[in-house]
DNA sequence: AGTCTGACTAGTA
DNA sequence: CTACTAGCCAGAC
């Protein structure tokens, strides 16, 4: 069966109150942590695992903060949905997101993740994140 | 308080 | 294929 598309109701979920909840971005990072070393995921991949497939935009900004937190984040295996390093800008050197994707022996031309099809993991089908 | 922007994405033309 | 729009929502100004 498929998920019926939630609404921003799905991250109000998440942030009860409307008090600014951190549970989000944890939620996001716990994500991101499980992706296996050689495969990358997608910021909406990684909303949608969450429940908010909208807020593809709330997990970049998630990444945003990534580097501060513990344990490591590994940031650079996600990508946008075209495999495009869309945030390599903010490693703090341009190449720097190329080279550790490259170093897990992901293939990466101009800016771009080779071989999505095969490299792409998607936390929603391959990780069941609703069971704790 | 309004407008713009962005590590996004899906849809439409 | 490209271009533009809407939805998303937190910050910067």
């Amino acid at each position: 069966m498929k998920k019926p598309t939630p609404p921003s109701q799905a991250l109000k979920s998440v942030t009860p109150g409307g008090r600014r909840d951190e549970s989000f971005f944890e939620a996001v990072y716990d994500v991101v942590r499980q992706v296996p070393k050689g495969r990358v995921t997608s910021y909406g991949a990684v909303a949608a695992a969450l429940g908010a497939r909208s807020s593809a935009r709330m997990v970049g900004w998630a990444m945003n903060n990534a580097h501060l937190i513990k344990p490591k984040v590994p940031a650079h295996r996600v990508v946008n949905r075209l495999g495009m390093l869309s945030g390599k800008m903010h490693f703090g050197d341009p190449d720097r997101m190329q080279a550790l994707l490259e170093k897990e022996g992901i293939r990466v031309v101009d800016d771009k993740v080779q071989d999505m099809k095969t490299t792409f993991w998607d936390p929603a089908s391959e990780l069941d994140i609703m069971r704790r």
